[in-house]
RNA sequence: UCCUCCUUAGCUCAGUUGGUUAGAGCACAUGACUGUUAAUCAUGGGGUCCCCCGUUCAAGUCGGGGAGGGGGAGCCA
């Protein structure tokens, strides 16, 4: 029976039988195993015997597995508590070292570990990455059902582009060559698989507000598929969105249902994964020293996650933001290179300079302009803004975007008239405010950027085990 | 998609004004050592200087085009 290395590192006791399994992170003077099964960062250290068999020996190299029958024993030398001394030793997996890409000692870029990123799970750093990445989907379950929320599994292929969310993915079986045409020239999307036109969902959102005119609260956490031509370390094309949604909540219960809810995961992954946050958080500050000394963060990784967690968001509206931003010094110095005004979206350095110069904590900010805003939002009463929510978090940006939605069917019709959205196309959508409409909301938080907030990481490619990006799908 | 920077050994990088046989550390191989902790020491093998075209007596180095990657921006989560 194979015991986990977390389990024997964890324990205080020693001088008991173990069987470990697990590979090579490194084999010192042809005696000393580290020993890494991923159960945590830790790896254990397997003592061998000097008369260990020349053929095992020999195959004893960086990235093989080895299953070790042993005995825990107080460590003789320095460095760690425990060791395994081994009795027998068996090869599981051969690795040639020659040929196996992967060399720890030389502290391959994470740009290199990207091209091998089969391979990368076994480093440290992307060992702590997800394993944090899993406590922190783990909690995001835990605080939903904690809360009687109902998790709801959305459509993955849809034939709604409704929300005009982003460019979207084409789902089909019609050949490229040959495909059936009307005779207008147009595809003819009913010889197709589901005899419409279908793409891959851009957002549950729409989906989600149906179940919760039914379960009062319910939440979906699945993959989300956005075909824009974005290069940034920030956008994926297919990423994990997580979408609360509550029926009788206003705005300001959304705000509030939004921050606990940050608070909550990152609390649980600090009380979880102190381990690898500890490690991630020295990664990022041996990487910080290389910046000039006017572009470090003035807080550390583990400092920054406790400061989000004991401190409120603050709470603006877009107007009030306009206003900081036109007063603020680096208006008057004429820093900013896009223009502030009101009625146009805030650009990144606009949204930089609010979280991360003048109020230094996420901000929450408020009460858009219409015009800059989906459909689906609720008119402020101004008849002006709606009222909207986005959440901008320091390094990262947007984190949330959300909403108390339109819930009074003439206003919402309006709108969509307004917005030229097929109100016929979208009678299962309007029928919630036909049946029984109540006021309700909801957000979406992209969960690399949050794993990407946690694990104080900069590029979201290494934030998902197999990242989808233009011009990009190895793997 | 736009701006900008980069691409030299398996990895991380140096390479002077365009000039002889392109270097280092680590990795790897062989040997030594055997309580190591990024082990150490000695020896050794390893190169399509991203690709194509051009300038030149001569290109890793200069010019043009292309590909891949980083950072920033837009779109957004």
């Amino acid at each position: 029976m194979r015991t986990k290395i977390k389990e024997i590192l964890n324990r205080e006791d020693a001088d008991y039988k173990v069987n470990v399994k697990g590979w090579v992170r490194s084999f010192r003077n042809n005696q000393f195993i580290a020993l890494n099964d991923g159960s945590c960062l830790g790896n254990i250290q397997v003592v061998i015997g000097l008369d260990t068999d020349e053929k095992i020996l020999k195959s004893i190299t960086n990235g093989a597995s080895i299953s070790v029958d042993g005995t825990v024993i107080a460590s003789q030398g320095k460095g760690q508590r425990v060791e395994v001394k081994a009795d027998s030793i068996t090869i599981l997996g051969e690795c040639d070292p020659e040929k196996f890409p992967l060399q720890l000692k030389n502290r391959p870029s994470l740009e290199y570990l990207r091209e091998i990123a089969h391979l990368r799970f076994r480093t440290n750093t992307f060992g702590a990455i997800f394993r944090v990445r899993h406590t922190l989907a783990y909690a995001i379950h835990k605080f939903f059902n904690d809360r009687g929320f109902v998790y709801m599994h959305t459509p993955i292929v849809t034939a709604s582009d409704a929300e005009g969310a982003g460019e979207m993915f084409r789902v089909t079986t019609l050949p490229f060559d040959k495909t059936p045409r009307n005779e207008d020239g147009t595809v003819n999307f009913k010889e197709d698989f589901f005899g419409r036109s279908t793409n891959l969902t851009v957002s549950g959102q729409l989906e989600a507000e149906l179940g919760a005119m039914a379960f009062s609260e319910v939440y979906t956490f699945g993959p989300t598929f956005r075909a824009e031509n974005s290069n940034t370390a920030r956008h994926l094309a297919e990423f994990w969105m997580i979408e609360p949604e509550v029926a009788f909540n206003d705005i300001f219960d959304n705000m509030d249902l939004a921050e606990d809810f940050i608070r909550y995961i990152i609390g649980y992954a600090l009380e979880h994964n102190k381990e690898d946050l500890d490690f991630l958080a020295q990664r990022l500050a041996e990487e910080e020293k290389q910046k000039p000394m006017n572009e470090r963060s003035e807080l550390g990784l583990i400092e920054k996650l406790e400061f989000v967690m004991n401190n409120k968001f603050e709470r603006i509206t877009y107007t009030q933001a306009i206003d900081i931003l036109l007063d603020s010094p680096a208006y008057k110095k004429k820093k900013f290179q896009y223009e502030i005004k009101w009625g146009a979206d805030l650009q990144s350095e606009h949204e930089r300079y609010l979280v991360e110069k003048h109020f230094k904590k996420p901000v929450i900010v408020t009460a858009y302009p219409k015009d800059i805003k989906s459909f689906y939002m609720r008119m402020n009463d101004d008849g002006k803004t709606v009222a909207a929510m986005d959440i901008l978090a320091p390094g990262i940006g947007e984190i949330v975007g959300g909403s108390q939605r339109e819930e009074r069917l003439d206003k919402l019709e309006q709108r969509m008239q307004e917005m030229h959205i097929p109100t016929e196309e979208m009678y299962w959508y309007l029928d919630t405010r036909r049946f029984g409409t109540v006021p309700h909301a909801g957000f979406g938080l992209g969960f690399e950027r949050i794993v990407l907030f946690v694990t104080g990481m900069t590029n979201i490619r290494d934030v998902i085990p197999f990242p989808r990006t233009p011009k990009n799908a190895e793997f």
